[in-house]
DNA sequence: GTTCTAGAAC
DNA sequence: GTTCTAGAAC
């Protein structure tokens, strides 16, 4: 009889409870995406939201509103759908030329949210939620496939193989470098302190 | 994807 | 002793 009064199972997880869980972490951009309060922009075909935990001054998420589950899943047929992402990218940052930011339109070669997104990006890279080894080469490294490049492979082989697929964790772990002047680093601290130098003050 | 934190690195 | 990283999360 539970069963028919909605609501019920959500009232007796009581105060002293654990929330219910209403879905893996993973799919947190399906929620996101179709959550009116986060859409910049909405059409027919794609989705616009804000990254919820930003690696730079400007990341942005732009997503096709069909379920795409990865890059290996792409066809031929996805082609204009990829270039409709592409040019919405492209708008983002021209909303935002007169930052003087650098911007950087591209997928992870793994990524670790369900639903094909595209990342719009700006490379001051000046964010606290930019904290990890990980967070730095996922999108500094060729973990970080141009949205370009994925266009181009599709279009001349039917397919997408992602440069970095085979070595993806591998290009995790690189040894931390400025991704403006090369320099090696020691350790994200130093890292994140050294980048500042880099971005035009404007 | 993040949070938390043990223990490595300094 | 403090800073920093990296692996578990049921």
């Amino acid at each position: 009889d539970e069963k028919t009064k909605k609501g019920t199972s959500r009232m007796m997880s009581g105060a002293n409870r654990p929330p219910v869980r209403t879905g893996h972490w993973s799919m947190g951009l399906l929620d996101s995406m179709n959550n009116p309060d986060l859409q910049i922009y909405k059409d027919d075909r794609i989705v616009v939201i804000k990254d919820k935990y930003p690696k730079a001054k400007y990341h942005y998420l732009v997503l096709p509103r069909i379920s795409i589950p990865s890059l290996k899943s792409l066809k031929s047929e996805h082609l204009e759908l990829l270039k409709d992402i592409h040019k919405k990218g492209r708008e983002i940052t021209e909303k935002h030329k007169s930052s003087g930011l650098d911007f950087r339109l591209g997928y992870h070669c793994v990524p670790s949210m369900s639903h094909l997104h595209m990342h719009v990006i700006s490379q001051d890279f000046n964010s606290p939620c930019l904290k990890t080894k990980k967070h730095w080469n996922s999108f500094t490294t060729q973990y970080f496939v141009g949205s370009k490049d994925i266009i181009e492979q599709l279009e001349t082989t039917g397919r997408v193989n992602p440069p970095a697929a085979g070595r993806h964790a591998e290009l995790l772990k690189t040894p931390l470098r400025c991704h403006v002047c090369r320099q090696a680093q020691t350790n994200m601290p130093k890292l994140k302190q050294h980048i500042l130098q880099h971005i035009k003050s404007k």
